[in-house]
Order: C-alpha cells, then structure tokens, then sequence
DNA sequence: ATTACTGTATCGGTTCACCCATACAGTAAT
DNA sequence: ATTACTGTATGGGTGAACCGATACAGTAAT
C-alpha cells in the first residue's frame, strides 16, 4: 500500500502531488528499484479519483526515467540514476541555495535572520526523515 | 513614448510583460516617481492590443504598489518604498530553502552535506557583504 | 453643458489544463 | 477461449486564464 496525502481541492494538479509524492518515496528508498507499483486501478479506486489521472502521473514519471512500465504487465520502479555525479549533485543545491541567499539580500533581510531561517527549516526536515 | 517589447504570439501573456517590461524600466530610473504613464488607450492603439488588458496590467501593478493611478487623470509612477512585511519576506525565503532542501533528498544528499553546503554558502556571502 | 480625455465595469469568445467516463489493447493464468 | 488483471486511447465536461468589444463613470478644460 503506498501512502500518498493527495488534496483534490488543493489547487495543485492530483497528478502533480502523486509525482511529488511517488519521487520523494523513491529518494527515500522505500519504493526500491525494480518494485511495482499499484496499478492504475488500484490508486484510482484507494483515493477515489479516475485511472487515468493516475496513469498520467505515471507517464510523466515514465518520461523522467524513475519508472518503467510493461504493457498488461504493470508499473516498476527504475534504476536509481547514477548519471549524476556527486559533485553535480552538490552544484546543483549550491545553486539554489545561493538564489535563496540572493533573493534573502533583495528583500534586506541580514545574514543573521537567513541562518535563523535555514537553521529552522533544516531542524524541521530532519524531523521528518 | 514607453518602449516596451510586445510579443503576442510568445505565450507569455501580454499583461505580464508589460508589468515585467515597467517594473524594470522603473528600477533602472528611466521611469521616475509621481510621473505619468501613457494612458491605456495610448499603450493598446500603440501595441494593437485591448485597453482592458493595459488596464489590467497597470491594476496589477497598481497592488504591488509600483504605480498608483487618479481615476480621470491617468496613473502615475509610485514612490520607490516596495512595503513588503517582514514576515511576508521570511515566508518567500522560507519556500526558496525547503525547495533546496528537497532537491537535495531527492538527490539522495544527506541532511549533514546539506548543512556543509549552505554552510560553505552562507560564509561566502558574508565575506562578499 | 459640452468636449475630450482619463480609468472602470460587464459581457462574451477562445484557449488550455485538468479530470473523468468509457472503451480499447496487451499479458498471463486458467 | 476465457478470465482477470495490466496500461492506453478517445472524447467530453468544467473551470480558469487571457483578451477583446463595448458601454459606463470620473476629471478638467472649454
């Protein structure tokens, strides 16, 4: 049973909050390589919205290489991605980091009143890994 | 003559370019405090399009209190004092962090390299400051 | 009051994103 | 072949964003 918080009144796409969710699960390794995922139906019917709503997230998630999927067969989580390198990774999260740190600057916000506020969004993440 | 750069057919809708286009114009001081905008007539027959969706623009402008308008007279450059609250900055800072970090887990980067990359971050912006 | 300019309000058309109902198609066990 | 499950394709409905045509309303000079 895979746990997802989808919101149909959110304003945020169900298809969008399923990859969101579906990505998320899979960074944090409890959706493993090659494990299938509920079917199309099974979503469908579990949060009482339309297959293909469901199957939609799955091909847009298709289309960014974390599943694969067999016709009549069903849908599997793919190979993690291990094109990226370790140090593109960290580049990657520099970057936005530092627009953060620029945007913090724009708004005349000190570099004390940043750290307080990473200090509080890191303390939080970490609950809730 | 307000020069600004309209492209109808770009996606991008019209009223945010020009919104995009003015704000920048007055950030450069080309467009100075209390002076007066063409009128939406003068900007719709100038770029072929409606004067409702000039109107719309400078309305939007007119909320985030880049411009102010005298209904009958015309609409006017505000003055330079964007009056954002504090916690309204916190929240846009806030939201550019948690997006870092969840790009982060999403890379499989742990929540300690995280920590060493703004850290490594945030010293180098102090000594730029 | 008239004129000529301002911004504003209302309505309608077009387009698109999102979602659903339904039917089609592939796979594998029976 | 049947059954029971997979994903897929097609067509339609809804709502919102965007833009335009047109009429309304305020201001100020004549």
């Amino acid at each position: 049973m895979l746990p997802l918080r989808i919101d149909s009144a959110n304003g945020v796409p169900i298809y969008l909050q399923m990859m969101e969710q579906i990505r998320y699960q899979m960074a944090r390794g409890v959706l493993k390589p090659h494990e299938e995922l509920p079917s199309v139906r099974d979503l469908a019917g579990q949060y009482l919205i339309n297959p293909n709503t469901v199957a939609r997230a799955y091909l847009e998630l298709e289309r960014e290489g974390f599943i694969y999927k067999k016709r009549g067969m069903g849908t599997y989580v793919a190979e993690r991605d291990v094109t990226i390198s370790r140090e593109e990774k960290l580049e990657i999260v520099r970057e936005l980091f530092d627009r953060a740190l620029v945007q913090g600057v724009e708004l005349e916000l000190s570099s004390e009143e940043m750290e307080q506020v990473i200090r509080e969004r890191l303390d939080r993440f970490r609950k809730h890994e």
